[in-house]
DNA sequence: TTCTAACAATTAGCCCTTCTAACTAATTAT
DNA sequence: ATAATTAGTTAGAAGGGCTAATTGTTAGAA
C-alpha cells in the first residue's frame, strides 16, 4: 500500500506542533523556570561549540541576526553566556557558556528528555525502532545532515 | 536490536524543533504574512467546530485562557472570527471563522502541506510510511487520541 | 429567596520570540 | 583613501505565553 507525500505532510504537520508544545511546556515548567527552547538551543549549541559568533549562532537556530543579538543578551544577562570581543577581527564576537550556563542547560535538557522518555515508555519498542527510524529520515531530509544523535555522547 | 525509550526520547528532541522552526518559517513567509501557527491552529479548530467556546479553544490548543483570549482577540482584530454572546448561557462565548478566516487557513494550510509535501517527495516511500506510522504512534502517546488525519477530509 | 460558590471570560502586567529597517563600527578591496 | 562588505546592535512592532486579580453570570444551599 503505497504512501504519498502529501499524506506523510499532513501527518507531519498535525502531530509535530503537538509534540512541540509539549517540550515547550516542560521546559518552563520547572520551579524556578530555566530555559525556553531557543535560550536552551543557543546554550547547547555555544557549548559545544566555544567561541562561535553571533552569525554562527544565528545560522544553526535559523534565526536573523537582529533576533540573535536579543536572545544573547538575555542570556548573557541572566549570566549564563560571556561575549567576548576578539582582537583578530573586532567585529566578530567570542561567545562561551559560563559554568551555571552549563549546569542549567544540561538540567534542562534533562528534565526534557525524562519527560519524554517517560513518555516512550510504555509502547511497543517496535514502534520506537519506527519512531528513530522516522526521526532519522526527517533530521536528513530537513538539514541535509545524516548525522544525528551525537550531540550527546 | 533494542530501541530503549531514552534513544527514541533524543532522536525525537533533537528533531521535532527543527521540523517545527520550519513549519513556522513556511507559515510567516507568506506575502503578506498570513497566520502564525497558533492562529492558524485556533483558526482550524473553531472553523470545524463552529459556535465552540473560548475554554473549549484553550483546551484544544493546550493554552491558558488568558492565552486564548488575547490569541482570538487578535484574529478578531484582523476579521478572521467573530465573537458572539450566547443567550443560553451569557457567560460563554459563541466563536466562528468569518469567510476570510476560512480563506486564510486554507491558504496558510495549503502552503505549508505544499512545502511539506516537496521535501518528502524526495525520499522513499518505505521512508514515509515509516514516517506516518511514528506520526500515528506519537499522536496516541501524546494526545491519548488514535485518530489522525480526519481533520481535512 | 437571598447569599454564596463555581464558572467563563477578560484585564493587567510580566518576560520572551521574531521580524524589518536603520544604524555603528571594523575590515577588505579598488 | 574611498567604497563596499561584514558583524553586530538598536529601535520599533506584533505576537505568544504565563500568573494573579477582576467582572459578570449561573447554579446551589441556608
Amino acid at each position: 500500500m503505497s504512501v504519498p507525500p502529501e499524506e506523510a505532510a499532513k501527518d507531519v504537520f498535525e502531530v509535530v506542533p503537538i509534540i512541540m508544545r509539549e517540550i515547550r511546556s516542560v521546559m518552563r515548567s520547572k520551579r524556578p523556570p530555566v530555559l525556553t527552547v531557543p535560550q536552551y538551543r543557543a546554550l547547547s549549541f555555544v557549548d559545544r561549540n566555544a567561541g562561535a559568533s553571533l552569525l554562527d549562532v544565528a545560522n544553526h537556530l535559523g534565526l536573523t541576526p537582529p533576533s540573535t543579538s536579543k536572545l544573547v543578551d538575555g542570556l548573557i544577562g541572566h549570566g549564563l553566556m560571556t561575549r567576548e570581543e576578539q582582537p583578530v577581527d573586532r567585529r566578530r564576537l567570542k561567545l562561551a557558556v559560563t559554568d551555571r550556563g552549563h549546569k542549567d542547560m544540561i538540567a534542562a535538557r534533562q528534565g526534557t528528555l525524562a519527560y519524554l522518555t517517560d513518555r516512550l515508555r510504555n509502547m511497543d519498542e517496535g514502534d520506537r525502532e519506527v519512531i528513530v527510524r522516522a526521526m532519522k529520515a526527517l533530521h536528513l531530509i530537513f538539514t541535509g545532515n545524516p548525522k544525528i544523535g551525537e550531540r550527546w555522547g
